[in-house]
DNA sequence: AATATTAATAGTAATTATTATCATGAAAGG
DNA sequence: CCTTTCATGATAATAATTACTATTAATATT
């Protein structure tokens, strides 16, 4: 009882938010899906987003702006947010390594909290709007 | 023209916000400057809020949750957020040099962004949801 | 000090993103 | 094929923030 069933909505939207290298918030991915289901609803789209992110199936990510911004990599990687458009890019860095050793131990010295985990984003002007 | 004046509102809310060691969002701050000035609006608050961000008197911090959070501190410093009840603590950490420079090395080797910043958090069960 | 100017305020409406509700539709298991 | 019950579509409700506007009060000017 109680079984997560596997339905036609929550596929696509898992399959369009994987093509797509954007990290599209809520509202984009519904536009994206509408293409192929176009009776779906915003709140089935809501719905699965936060399904899949409390499952682990995708990431949601903690980004500046008031849109919440789905990813569909799940591998440790880092993000970097246009603070004009807020448009999100990955920041594929060997580097991560060494900065989580480092926040790990600043968790682990100087933090009374359990079930530690952090968040790293880098904010700036993308190639795009420099051009503006 | 074009002038900011000093008003009483942005004095209180300021000296307030100062005070505390908490990261209120505009609704707490709105309840504790309502005390000394009970018929300021809660508009008046946000905008203020807003104002002293953009100049850099206060901080406007990125945490999860849906309402935002400041902080009178301005000085370098990190946060942890309990992901139970929300709040925020400062994270007083003589590695926060180290972390940073990891942090610029990265950014200078793989963004091509400009005016690039970063935005480090902590998220955890703190002590007192700990117990629940 | 009195007056003029105009930015800021209080009060409230509008907006925006997300979540809740609920009648209907469709997975999954027999 | 039938039954069960979870998920959906459509929409209402909620919550945080921003916009609007007549009035108030800083500051500049006389």
């Amino acid at each position: 009882m109680n079984m997560v069933r596997n339905t036609k909505q929550r596929k696509v939207i898992l399959e369009e938010l994987m093509k797509v290298a954007s990290h599209p918030t809520a509202e984009e991915i519904y536009f994206i899906v509408k293409k192929k289901l176009p009776k779906i609803s915003i709140a089935t789209v809501y719905r699965n987003l936060e399904l899949m992110a409390s499952d682990g199936t995708i990431k949601r990510l903690e980004t500046r702006g008031k849109q919440r911004r789905y990813d569909g990599r799940t591998d440790n990687h880092l993000h970097v947010q246009c603070r004009i458009c807020d448009k999100v890019e990955d920041v594929d860095a060997e580097e991560i390594a060494v900065l989580e050793k480092e926040l790990r131990n600043i968790a682990e010295k100087h933090l009374d909290f359990t079930e530690i985990d952090y968040h790293v984003e880098f904010i700036g002007i993308c190639k795009n709007c420099q051009k503006l």
